[in-house]
DNA sequence: ACAAAAGTGTTCGCTCTACACCCATGG
DNA sequence: CCATGGGTGTAGAGCGAACACTTTTGT
């Protein structure tokens, strides 16, 4: 045989193992009632039927990945322009009762109060449930989760992403539990305002909180341009 | 319909969508003639005949994505129990001649000295490349090459994974030319030396170069165990 | 003796941490 | 007037950056 004939061969052997069905998962992060939060759905498939899952389907062959787990999270959330990053693809065999699926896990954090307005059209059984007391999850879900919660706590470090879970005007100390939420740690309430401030990356509104029992905090929102231009020059941020 | 008909009916589309390849591109990085390397072979697919491109081949579908990706490091390089790591999985529409494949990235580092000894007896065109100097790669390799490679450069900040590229035995100058290459800067020789041994990740082997043409360097290697305890004691590494 | 790379300490500024009290509002 | 969370500064320790000369070997 010539060594073309060979290629040939070796790309029609190729094709033969194009019978992968790929999905995405999404796991949905929300910021609410002082706890980390994600969103789950009741699974509908066997041997999971009941069980808590991430919110997934199956990849159309004629979009991309990213337009798939956008996608998914319009058809759960009614939201687009959400934060979503691919976190990593889990591979293992038997993970899936269709046969061979693979799963590309995308975390996605979103303004809870966002949500509140745009899911009362749809009757589906998406719940938020505390990061902290979760356990059965369908599929490998279990792991996958975890995986995506230590990404987004190590990005939480590195990255000011931490204002993608929370209402555009914010008070330090809504900031500040948010970090301890997500990092399981407490910190120091005039060191953690120091930081903050230094880096220049929240504006103060000049507003106030109203109708609360105590001294009114002061309102912030995230200032994204500035966020860009410190981006371009080789950001540097720790918690 | 009933419902469980609808649920049916659901999971029978979504089976439709079981027609995707899925590759694995290994990155398989190598420090060589003190300059950072990538492993490239010749492709041998139209309409990319003849350029360079990422080691990589389909997914069979009774092996998960680790398996394949050491597969496919063990036919190249004949070697096994290499670091290797998934960073990212690429889908973009007709990124490949076959029809709908994912191609899941895999980082991969090696001591060129090991890949010396087992590359002799294979008769392919796998050739390391200089990492500066690389263009037009075929298919979206190019784009694959660059991410892996900001993985790199983010990683080797956070983790002492440096040392999988060096050989057992190496001097401080190898280790900090290693890492300016990777990081392309110019690191102080005393402060690089003081962060690098204050952290007791190496061991002083008291031994020294031979055959020399200057003072003879001592000899450190890498203590796995030393970092295994940091590790699970939250390990802080910054360059 | 010379070329070439190895090896070694100190100072200064900045950053991180620990820590305690007064303030504004609603009830 | 009391309960609740908001808001503020300083001192000490540790860390990172800058910087120049001596040592050892081969040729």
């Amino acid at each position: 045989m010539e060594k073309t004939d060979l290629i040939q061969l070796k790309h029609l052997e190729a094709k033969q193992k194009m019978k992968f069905g790929v999905s995405v998962d999404g796991v949905i992060f929300g910021f609410d009632e002082n706890e980390l939060k994600v969103l789950l759905i009741r699974c509908d498939m066997e041997p999971y039927v009941g069980q808590w899952s991430l919110v997934g389907e199956m990849v159309n062959l004629d979009e991309t990945l990213e337009q798939a787990a956008n996608r998914i999270l319009f058809n759960q959330t009614g939201l687009k322009n959400v934060f979503l990053q691919q976190v990593k693809t889990f591979g293992i065999l038997d993970r899936h009762p269709y046969g061979r699926v693979v799963s590309v896990a995308y975390n996605s954090l979103l303004k809870i109060e966002d949500f509140k307005l745009n899911s009362n059209s749809n009757e589906n059984e998406a719940h938020w449930h505390d990061i902290t007391t979760l356990e059965n999850l369908a599929f490998d879900h279990m792991e996958i989760l975890n995986t995506c919660l230590n990404k987004l706590r190590k990005q939480v470090r590195e990255e000011p992403i931490g204002f993608e879970l929370l209402p555009e005007k914010f008070t330090l100390s809504q900031l500040q539990n948010l970090y301890e939420r997500i990092l399981g740690v407490e910190l120091d309430k005039r060191n953690f305002r120091k930081k903050i401030l230094k880096m220049k990356l929240i504006v103060d509104l000049q507003e106030y909180q109203t109708n609360v029992a105590h001294r009114p905090a002061k309102l912030f929102s995230f200032d994204k341009e500035r966020y860009e231009q410190l981006r371009k020059s080789g950001l540097i941020f720790d918690l």
